[in-house]
DNA sequence: GTCTGTATTGCAACCGGTTGCGATAAATAT
DNA sequence: ATATTTATCGCAACCGGTTGCAATACAGAC
């Protein structure tokens, strides 16, 4: 279809490929009336540009992407969203990568989209890299913003939500709530982020001085893993007044959980999740709000400032806040 | 760093350009010795393709697009992770753009994908664009799939489930559990994917020859609509006994509608819901499923078989079935 | 009237691949 | 031994833009 060419206006016009290239980027040194009427031959023969072909040149493809490991799993959807928002505002496109927290796959997005040369990637999850996979990772062009890892030294930004912070004032509150037999459900010692959140806990447990007993159980951090989860501490320590769920989704493990053998929330049981995911509201589930859209609106930011030259990383840390509903009560 | 180009490859090996080209896409001949030295020179000069100039000469950029309202709604994300996963496994990319059904920018995006060559665009919801914007449709290369469009005569190919089925098994099951008083809440009657189980819901209705009551009622199609919506049902038609919405967020508002005054479902109130999306089993909601992700794997597949030149649309139409849970009850 | 300065536009190279065609050499046929 | 086929590889154009530099024209300055 639309095979028009820059050149095919230049002849349109009567005029060379380099005038047109120039009137229509807006370029300082063409005519104005020669502008007009370099404009009014691409209007007629509708002509469009080959962003390739511009990219080619330039160097830049305006082009972004995103490498996360699911986006059915709503935290992640905010992130992209407020990702692609920014993007799009900023005149970038934006592609999405799902890599399962499989450090051989994002490896390869890591790869083949350095070869199509995007101008950034975001990254989440870079804790399950191996050593030799993240030495690799500065042999690349574009620039990389790391999405919930915890400040390193590795030279490359890094963004998150303050999940020290967020452990901390879950134990303050159900410390406060007059909870003394609490338990506390996450996964892997590796994934930094749940990690962060743990820690933030006992150290508030700790520095509290009371005498508060908090086992901690790992499983997979999803539904299935916080119900199966919850069935051992039900079992193991049947007294446990309060759960902390490392995120949302254990916690509506919880609470199926908790609905199969009859104990109610918060009667029975209070429950703190953590991230706020939209089916909180619903489920009165009390828990710590992380702003996810804005992650990835500022993780974009970052990106951009990077790609036009500012290349000292930066390290940013979003806030974050207790959301309280109704699935704690006071004992 | 990496701006090591085929012809340095080239120089390194002793042959030119053009063979470095044929042997790195593993073309017909070339000697098997001169392709080993080459491979070789690649390797040692840790070559890397620049794939925006392969896309220049050969004309595919081997990135397609998906065209949402919006990631967050989880359907979408499941429909998204399907057609990611399609992709990347016949080596393509995917660009993801949030529209907010704003025909504005839906168009706006068709555009710039355009003129980046996407080799192809699955959009969503072009019910909402105006005669004009559908005429313009057909101009672009790109070819399109369309998502959730009821078969037209657009010479586009369409994929969607079938609602018409879904909104009739929903009736056909109320009925049967003895529902006589029932009420639909669904959204605006443009919204052609909402307007098909409309549609199927009321001619079961009617084909059942029974007296039947069923008001419709109208608002946002999300869980703030389905709680505002249910509030008037509640004072309207006090008797009703069975709700259906149009898809699970309405059912979930109907849910915290529901909690307010106090009524519970199933005992007081049964509610059957539309998508099952992932929170529909953890609130036992029943409702219609709808194959989310191999919408999104198939509008891949469709598009590309459009890419290699098959050019004729396709239609298809994906079954759904009724998920039984306990959200209803027989009177 | 000549000189210098500025604005406008064209020329041609370049970005980094791909590919049709022709040249060369080696292999096979006659 | 010569003619013809076949395999391999280089040359150069091409994809469709961008951009440094030179050329031209026209202005005002002297």
């Amino acid at each position: 279809m639309s095979k028009i060419t820059i050149r095919d206006v230049a002849r349109a016009a009567g005029v060379n490929a380099s005038t047109v290239s120039r009137s229509l980027s807006g370029a300082y040194g063409v005519n104005d009336e020669t502008r007009k009427s370099v404009l009014a031959a691409a209007a007629q023969l509708n002509y469009r540009p080959n962003l390739i072909a511009r990219n080619l040149s330039t160097g830049r493809s305006h082009t972004l992407a995103l490498i996360i490991s699911d986006i059915r799993n709503p935290f992640f959807a905010e992130v992209a969203r407020g990702a692609q928002d920014a993007a799009s505002q900023r005149g970038y496109d934006l592609i999405l990568c799902n890599a399962d927290l499989d450090p051989a796959r994002q490896m390869q997005y890591i790869r083949s989209l350095n070869e199509k040369r995007v101008d950034g990637i975001i990254m989440n999850s870079v804790a399950a890299l191996s050593p030799e996979e993240l030495g690799e990772l500065p042999g690349y062009d574009a620039p990389l913003v790391l999405l919930n890892q915890p400040v390193g030294a590795k030279g490359f930004s890094t963004i998150i939500a303050d999940n020290l912070e967020g452990g901390r004032v879950v134990a303050e509150y159900l410390i406060r709530k007059g909870h003394r037999s609490l338990a506390h459900l996450t996964s892997t010692a590796r994934h930094g982020n749940l990690a962060t959140r743990t820690q933030g806990f006992l150290k508030e447990i700790a520095d509290s001085g009371m005498k508060i007993s908090s086992p901690i159980l790992r499983g997979e951090q999803n539904q299935e893993g916080g119900y199966l989860m919850s069935k051992k501490i039900f079992a193991q320590y049947p007294n446990t007044t309060a759960i902390f769920a490392a995120n949302d989704a254990i916690a509506f493990g919880v609470m199926r959980a908790a609905m199969d053998v009859g104990r109610g929330i918060p009667d029975d049981l209070s429950l703190v999740g953590f991230d706020n995911v939209d089916l909180a509201p619903l489920l009165n589930l009390t828990t710590v709000h992380q702003p996810k859209y804005e992650l990835g609106q500022a993780a974009v930011e970052m990106l951009l400032r990077g790609v036009s030259g500012d290349t000292d990383p930066e390290h940013r840390l979003l806030g974050v806040r207790l959301i309280e509903r109704q699935s704690c009560r006071s004992l």
